[in-house]
DNA sequence: CACCGTTGTATCCATGGCGATACAACGACG
DNA sequence: CGTCGTTGTATCGCCATGGATACAACGGTG
């Protein structure tokens, strides 16, 4: 009862699969390499996950086609053969199990979202005007187009583009007011004030909402911007955070993603 | 056995689709949903994505059914009818665009994996002790836990368990040795000191890696090991970082993140 | 040398997803 | 009241995926 029977019955809220020359690897062919670990031999593995032995085979050879080497097979010989996973394929399976950590931990942690336009580009760095001042962050990766399906999540951001600012909470350094850092000292250079307006605690970590004021109050007229950062139940403590306190938010550049806004 | 498998930037991409009720939302679907609100019906999002009309109709009936009303349809009247998207829809496809960026993110940032066991659990925080000392870090989902993963190898972290630390290089800072910031005025609890071994300059983002000194090292013998941090150039020239040069590293608890290693 | 369990390889068949097509129902508009 | 373009619904066929089966090749072992 190793594992959950049934077709890939994937528990979180999201699947993942990494691809490499159009060959995705998914959940299933992760269970595949591990079962062919366990087993020592492919047709072990397919009749433990009851399986197709041949198609697993197959299976195995188009991922290789893509991947390179992943499973050594024999034939013939003591035990009539076997099958040993290649150092490479352990490798892959690590990249994949990190992959799920990632999904995972997107899915449980919050994340301010803001509007704004592109004032500048230099380089993997935008500067973004928004409702609470200027922002830098990180516009898409190192992007090889050419992706099938997937509408864009293309790079092609300008100045005077609308983009959403997305902060992940665990990016969001939260320090007291009073005990300003140095700002040369750091290499984070996004910073906001702001007052705690909520705190939500869970068991050892809680997520705190700052208000922001607009830099601009009474021309815009906008409300406070909530910012959300999340931080370990005892620096709540350490920092004796309360409602109403007036904090300082840090993060840096290179947590700050932007990702064009369509409208 | 090198502690660090320094996974160089875009190792590969990859592929996500959310997934509720069996059914998936992957890029064909946030593809459809787009069309359909960009052209105002269903057959003209399926006549503009070429494909079947039939189909597209059936495919969200199916979405529908596990997300919820998603396209608000009427047929007849003015124009003969047509489609526009619900509130849900632009709620999941916000949550399908999240987690492209981080998908993309994660392929384009390095990130340091260290290899630990498992110290202490308090909630979703654990205790690893690592070679370069103990680091905190989440385990899993945070808080709002209502469903834990059911699959297999979910986060089932114990004390004595071995597990990989992953660090994002976009989640640690770099501060000048000399100027220490007052740990009490900061969320940031993770800590190391060591010097800068390599900065691999991008056009305006760097990638520093550091080199930290294991805590034991006469009695482990193991070598330094190297921590990356994806810094902007510009903090690089005004930290004056350069090779050799000591720096301290902090990064916060919870950006920090556990996978059981399985061996 | 026969036996064994594995790796290779080929073929058939069931299933599911999707395009293509066709037709009914609908409701505002001219 | 007829027209129009849409939403509903049903059916057919194509094609890719994968299971089922069969058989050859291989190389230690007894």
């Amino acid at each position: 009862m190793s594992d959950t029977t049934g077709p890939d019955a994937a528990a979180g809220r999201g699947r993942a699969a990494l691809i490499e020359g159009g060959v995705e690897f998914d959940g299933r062919d992760a269970a595949l390499l591990r079962a062919v670990d366990a087993a020592g031999s492919v047709a072990g593995a397919a009749s433990a996950l009851g399986r197709s032995r041949a198609r697993a085979l197959s299976r195995i050879e188009t991922l290789e086609g893509a991947y390179g080497t992943l499973v050594e097979r024999r034939r013939g010989g003591e035990g009539g053969g076997g099958s040993r996973l290649a150092g490479s394929a352990r490798e892959l399976l690590d990249r994949y199990d990190r992959l799920q950590a990632v999904l995972a931990a997107t899915a449980s942690v919050p994340e301010t979202v803001l509007r704004g336009t592109v004032e500048a580009i230099d380089g993997e760095i935008a500067v973004v005007d928004t409702a609470v001042g200027a922002l830098s962050g990180l516009h898409g990766g190192t992007g090889d187009g050419a992706d099938t399906d997937s509408d864009g999540d293309g790079d092609a951001v300008a100045v005077g583009d609308p983009v959403q600012v997305r902060i992940g909470a665990d990016a969001v350094t939260v320090n007291d007011a009073a005990n300003a850092v140095d700002p040369d000292a750091t290499s984070a250079r996004n910073r906001l004030t702001g007052r705690v307006s909520r705190i939500d605690s869970g068991e050892t970590v809680s997520t705190v909402r700052v208000a922001v004021e607009p830099v601009d109050r009474e021309a815009t007229g906008d409300a406070a911007v909530d910012v959300a950062a999340l931080i370990t139940a005892e620096s709540v403590d350490r920092l004796g955070l309360a409602p109403g306190d007036p904090v300082s938010l840090r993060w840096k550049a290179t947590a700050t993603r932007l990702v064009p806004h369509a409208e």
